[in-house]
DNA sequence: ATTTTATCACAACAATTGTTATGTTTTCAG
DNA sequence: CTGAAAACATAACAATTGTTGTGATAAAAT
């Protein structure tokens, strides 16, 4: 197992952890334990907490960011953009869990300046690919041609975000069907 | 003062302390100083951090509660609708300690199943009013016989709540203008 | 085979935490 | 005025935290 794969390992301890335990509560020897190793593991393969807390939100990240690309590929249109959103909804019990470590950060980062440029980053790289997306289905004359494009693209990344945030609470609050209806009904308001 | 009011006293400086320094490091000393106290009245009128944590969240929840309630007040229709949903928006700065509160609770509550349904009594209580607001639209005949009410007034609060949640980090990500053009596209598609 | 390096275990550190107990001061009814 | 109760201050408690340093063991390279 290479170096990389073994970091991997200690930063989905520690998201397991945090799913479990909460954020504030994800201590060091919880990870360690949890791994089934000793301390000396998580700091030998990170400087600190912050460089592991932040590693373990980018792993989680990527996974939403791959799973959306997945789905775009080899689809177009407007069934391309609404797989990718769907791609980013808490559809099954599974994906709570992603949406539960991204609330603990949200949460966490509040008063931490440093960990909200984070977010911010994430929510940059997030609209900038669907304004993409919506360029694209604009360009194709399948959208309104007077959308404020960027708008838009906040507006859809905050269904996503109301409907995960109220999951994490709710689990039983919108089923897969109503949340992928929701989202249908919002982009079909964009058509032309 | 009151007793209640210096209990209050109390529970706003802890709010004033989640919001700069975050959640998990509001300790009762920091609550203490922003106070200009010791701990000692702290912790003499609240029996524990949970009951004073609780207590914190419960008051800017009712502060939110109210204020869509006076926005209620002697309108009527669609426009009373829309002026409660505006009352829980980010619409002002002022408003984005509220949701920072809220977002900070949200994500504490990880892990923390009593804050989960602590969550969970407000999501019922704020679904309950919507729910009831619609309800009364459609008596009116002002929107559609065929809507499930319920997943139309969790749509509504997950709307609300992802906007409040972007707000957090990326305070500029919607102007006031943007946040009520949203919420009234939203509610415009619900029409007869 | 030997040395060097990566990996991991363990212990100790100071700092911070919530909580409790014990005082001190203020308030206020009798 | 007096004493009881409320309000507040202070200090100490054990528990937990991130971090650091010191070894031990395994892997790899020479």
């Amino acid at each position: 197992m290479s170096y990389d794969d073994r970091r991997i390992e200690v930063a989905k301890a520690a998201w397991q952890v945090i799913v479990r335990e909460g954020l504030d509560r994800t201590s060091m020897r919880a990870i360690a334990q949890e791994l089934g190793s000793s301390t000396g593991v998580v700091t030998h393969y990170f400087r600190d907490k912050e460089e592991l807390t932040l590693f373990a939100l980018e792993q989680v990240f990527e996974n939403v960011v791959e799973g959306m690309k997945a789905c775009a590929e080899g689809r177009q249109g407007i069934d391309r953009l609404e797989q990718m959103i769907f791609a980013a909804l808490p559809l099954e019990a599974t994906d709570r869990a992603d949406w539960k470590v991204w609330a603990a950060f949200l949460g966490y980062s509040i008063g931490r300046e440093y960990l909200v440029q984070e977010h911010r980053k994430r929510y940059d790289f997030l609209r900038q690919i669907i304004c993409q997306e919506l360029a694209d289905l604009q360009a194709a004359n399948l959208i309104q041609v007077d959308l404020d494009l960027t708008l838009e693209a906040n507006a859809l990344i905050a269904l996503v975000d109301g409907i995960g945030s109220s999951i994490v609470i709710c689990p039983e609050q919108f089923s897969a069907d109503q949340q992928q209806y929701l989202v249908r009904r919002h982009i079909n308001a964009l058509l032309t």
